[in-house]
RNA sequence: GGGGGCGUAGCUCAAUUGGUCAGAGUGCCGGACUGUCGAUCCGGAGGUUGCGGGUUCGAGUCCCGUCGCCCUCGCCA
């Protein structure tokens, strides 16, 4: 049997060894992958392993595409090079696991495949062993047609067998590489950190796991190695890393699972700058590497007071315009008394211009976009027609000539587009008009596949007002440090500290964000009062972060990405269930495993929970 | 917890207003075929329309409940 030089030299070593039994079963161990063989290959006898992708009987030849990871061959059977394995490979079925020993040939003129990589040669098989047979699959490997993700998510191992599905896997992987080594050049250090930590106030819903040794305590899984990361720095170990598994409890969406992953680093002696700067470098490579795509560095950098007003949300989708103005100056001259009342109020009237879009929605289209403003929360949804001479609409009668040309150069409004306005409270017309935005964009084809936006959002307040609780809350986390100019006003003017706090933004996603933190136990202390965290409570829940604090803590910052989001957005996938292997449902079941699942009552008594 | 969508053959879907509507494609099974690669041709099997009630002469279709999956608001420092 001949040895091809890749498979073996290269590649060979990372396959596990073959033990001395395998070696007795058979001549079945294969020499290359589906995916290598070329024409320079012809005249080589190999063996190949793998899946039935597809099979097509001929009565005489019968062709097999069989495949791996590496790719697809097809290999034919001639009965005249054996009768008894013909009707073997006759029986052949789809996802059957075999192992063919051949020839390698150019195919034949006019029958060459340039969809496949192989698509030069064919296999012509003088030996067929049947590793395995398989059942027939409840849907087609070879087919890219969609299937229900319910049933995806029962048989993930037959999901994930398609090769689209290794695309992804094989694209994070290549990501997770470029983080070891970019960061590593960078002088960072991996740390790992624990999974059985302890419950902290403020934040997520934990996971929690019951202690046999502590009867009545509990371990909380980590919502993000945070604290362990400063503690880190406070040691001196200038610069972390980690790919970390991260777990909080809390509702599922599309691009949220109980269990996700961060890059998440932490660096000492720096600002907010250095710690951008390294992770635009990273992005830069990613980018780069994976995707060919340049990234234009370095990224815009929008204040949150900004976006809130240009966009209506702290996480943007930059990759179109339709920014919101604010009309409430214009309103005033006008006659439409819904309007007018709003203000009265105090409401505030702003809109969006949707280009070109008149011709798309009808009057019932439009009602129908009025629905979804509601379920934002706004009373209602105006909307005014662009026309060559004037705007349309039932309201457009309470508008003068004027305050229409107004409106008309406040949105640069061509003929055909759509002029919306919510009037409302400013959270309210925010929230419509950010989801009415990136509703539109989505309906108007603004968005074009293969182009990303990304961007930093950089000055946001150190706490917000929690009107449920009745108190101020950390924005960003508890550590996160205030603007030394701020600092003052902590107390006094708790609203309109802005934190040393960064997001980092791409095509509408939060992708990452991070802080420089607070390295002084005394602003700590008073972060903490202001959240409604006494000295004994903040002492009892923290008091390790506190007190390392004390012992000499370097000024430091980070920044964690969610690296299951990165990998959806550079495959392009709008789930990032699609780019984990074994993700959840939206009510956090596993439905191949059946997790969560009872547990035998022995196991609760030794837990001290029966 | 709220709003929305979906659930019909293994898979992807169709079935006017409630009335030959239990259908197609694909897969599956059997047969034919020596150059196919979405093979082709012939034949066949396969459904308690998620589940449980109700309305009706009659329900895939309408109503109520329930289960599951998805999107979303709240939530996610």
């Amino acid at each position: 049997m001949s040895r091809s030089m890749g498979f073996n030299s290269s590649k060979r070593r990372h396959e596990p060894r073959e033990s001395r039994s395998t070696l007795i079963m058979g001549q079945w161990k294969r020499t290359h992958t589906c995916g290598e063989l070329r024409a320079s290959d012809a005249g080589k006898t190999v063996t190949l392993c793998g899946w039935v992708h597809a099979y097509r009987d001929h009565g005489g030849l019968v062709f097999i595409d069989l495949r791996d990871r590496y790719g697809i061959t097809q290999i034919v059977f001639d009965p005249a090079a054996g009768r008894e394995m013909h009707a073997l490979a006759r029986e052949l079925r789809s996802e059957w696991v075999v192992s063919v020993t051949g020839l390698v040939s150019k195919r034949p003129e006019g029958t060459r495949n340039p969809k496949l990589a192989t698509g030069e040669i064919e296999v012509r098989a003088k030996h067929l062993e049947v590793l395995n047979r398989a059942d027939t699959p409840p849907f087609e490997i070879a087919s890219d047609e969609p299937v229900n993700e319910e049933v995806r998510l029962r048989f993930r191992y037959l999901d994930l067998r398609r090769p689209l599905m290794q695309q992804v896997l094989l694209l994070r992987h290549r990501l997770n590489k470029i983080v070891h080594r970019y960061f590593d050049e960078l002088g960072f250090i991996e740390v790992e950190t624990p999974m059985l930590g302890r419950s902290t106030p403020e934040g997520a819903r934990d996971y929690l796991v019951p202690s046999r040794l502590h009867h009545g305590c509990w371990y909380a899984l980590p919502q993000s190695p945070q604290l362990y990361k400063q503690i880190l720095m406070v040691a001196g170990l200038d610069r972390y890393y980690q790919i970390a598994r991260c777990l909080r409890d809390e509702d599922l969406r599309a691009d949220r699972q109980p269990e996700f992953t961060q890059l998440d680093l932490e660096m000492s002696f720096v600002d907010m700058n250095d710690v951008i700067e390294v992770v635009e470098g990273f992005l830069a490579r990613v980018f780069g590497e994976l995707l060919g795509y340049q990234i234009n560095l370095p990224l815009p950098r929008l204040s949150y007071p900004e976006v809130m007003r240009k966009y209506g949300c702290d996480k943007p989708d930059l990759r179109f315009g339709m920014e919101i103005q604010d009309v409430t100056d214009l309103v005033l001259q006008t006659e439409f008394r819904v309007f007018r009342q709003a203000l009265e109020q105090g409401d505030i009237v702003r809109g969006l211009c949707a280009p070109q879009a008149a011709e798309r929605y009808s009057r019932k289209r439009l009602e129908e976009l009025e629905e979804f403003a509601k379920r934002y929360g706004a009373k209602g949804l105006a909307w005014l027609r662009v026309e060559t001479e004037k705007l349309s609409s039932p309201i457009e009668k309470f508008f003068p000539g004027s305050v229409q040309q107004a409106l008309r150069e406040r949105f640069r409004a061509s003929p055909g587009d759509v002029l919306f306005f919510v009037a409302d409270s400013e959270e309210i017309v925010c929230d419509t008009l950010a989801a009415l935005r990136n509703h539109l964009a989505a309906e108007l084809g603004l968005i074009q596949p293969g182009q990303f936006a990304l961007a930093w959002v950089i000055d946001f307040p150190l706490l917000v007002w929690d009107k449920e609780e009745n108190r101020w809350v950390a924005n960003h986390h508890p550590f996160t440090s205030p603007k030394e100019e701020d600092l003052p006003r902590l107390e006094s003017e708790p609203g309109s500290v802005r934190a040393k706090a960064y997001d980092l933004i791409v095509n509408g996603y939060e992708l990452g964000g991070g802080s420089i933190r607070i390295h002084r136990p005394d602003v700590q202390q008073r972060v903490f009062s202001m959240i409604g965290l006494n000295e004994e409570q903040a002492q009892k829940r923290f008091g390790f972060l506190l007190d390392a604090l004390r012992f000499g803590a370097p000024p430091h910052g980070g920044i964690a990405l969610g690296l299951d989001r990165l990998v959806m957005l550079l495959a392009g996938l709008h789930s990032i269930r699609d780019c984990i292997a074994f993700p959840k449902t939206q009510r956090a079941q596993d439905l191949m495993t059946g997790a969560p699942a009872p547990v035998d009552i022995k196991q609760l008594k030794e837990l001290g929970l029966a």
